[in-house]
DNA sequence: TGTACATCAGTGAACGCGCGTTCACTGATGTAC
DNA sequence: TGTACATCAGTGAACGCGCGTTCACTGATGTAC
């Protein structure tokens, strides 16, 4: 079956990526419907052909790789302590998954960046994170003990995520030098911050000094 | 200038909502993708040439008269009385908002069904949700005093419109009879419960009965 | 190690499809006198 | 009220474009003996 790789499928190996990578950086530099998928394939050196013997469709080139993150977030959420409140859980998790990220900084960037450029891909984008609510909606429910998850559940979910990506579009926008996991700490600080009622909330700002 | 409607215009205006209508009954009926220009333009009673003299693209024939309601509800929001939190304020004006939507339901249907159905329009409709967050998030601004919106402010407008939307949802979700501005109040209600840490959040049901 | 054959990555050309444009035109509505 | 002309909504046909498919093919890699 799988045996030593081939000069074959190494080749393969070698050309798929290739096309990844010229689509990715095509679609960040001059934008995702701009670009025509006879440009990726110029650049990755083959045929216009060539691109559709491997990916199905001019968008299927960017999905590939998903659906890990959610997973492995999911587990670190899972294995929080259970006196912890839900969205303590949740800071937790995302700043331990955090690091893991902190590589791809460049990748997340360009893809970002292709996402933003058009209609489409911001719409599917938009997709991925329903289905990465409704997984993290179970997960919530499942560390309460709940079969299914109620209206609840999905309401942190959401909430925990919209916190999330508001603290790495922050990341990616900033200096490089920036931790993420402190942005998520911020972020959920502010969050908490909001439903504070013992103390009225600063309207205003101390005059002077910035 | 305007003067008494003559029979062009009136034409013109008859024709132009014959186009609309079909559109969002065919986007609705069998999705954004599978309903051509010239489909659209038949049901309309009219030659497919005639759809490109009143729309420039397919898409534009959708988005007519939105960026209504977001002034409304953020003058009703800014009406609020100042003393009351922001979470509050926004509910409210929310809550107020919601009862001229009612007779329109039926519409939102379609528009939803319409938008569900393709990538590209999710991916609009997500930047209208975009352009409300900012627009809400200066009023929460401008309520505060404050000269920009900071993060506060935008977690603020996030938080409430995804609470919005998720009432909206459950509303055309559900029978016609329910009411959505009490949906609204229970969405922000449990938006509440989840920070209230004065008592522990319920992990269990009470057993027994549903 | 060498020969014969099989597999399979890659290619070129032609095509279908729907959006959107361009051009030259028709005919109804509106206006000047 | 009637005639001459101007405007403008609507039309038909042809075309460009990029995605994605189909078909018949080449040539390198892999395998059997």
């Amino acid at each position: 079956m799988s045996g030593a790789p081939s000069r074959r499928s190494e080749h393969k190996t070698r050309t798929r990526h290739a096309l990844r990578t010229a689509a990715l950086e095509l679609f960040a530099s001059k934008g995702y419907e701009e670009a025509t998928t006879e440009e990726i394939a110029e650049r990755a050196g083959v045929s216009a052909r060539t691109f559709f013997r491997y990916f199905p469709t001019k968008e299927s080139v960017l999905w590939a790789g998903e659906y890990d993150w959610i997973q492995a977030f999911t587990a670190k959420f899972l294995d929080q302590p259970a006196e912890l409140p839900d969205i303590d859980a949740m800071r937790n998790a995302f700043v331990s998954a955090a690091s893991s990220l902190t590589r791809g900084r460049r990748f997340l960037g360009l893809y970002q960046r292709a996402v933003a450029s058009s209609p489409t891909l911001r719409g599917r984008s938009q997709d991925h994170r329903d289905d990465h609510t409704r997984s993290l909606a179970k997960a919530v429910a499942s560390r309460r003990n709940l079969p299914e998850a109620d209206g609840r559940c999905e309401l942190l979910a959401a909430l925990g995520l919209l916190v999330y990506s508001k603290s790495l579009d922050a990341w990616l926008a900033g200096p490089a030098t920036r931790d993420l996991g402190e942005l998520i700490e911020a972020e959920f600080a502010l969050l908490g911050s909001l439903f504070d009622h013992s103390r009225p909330p600063t309207t205003r700002p101390p005059r002077g000094t910035r």
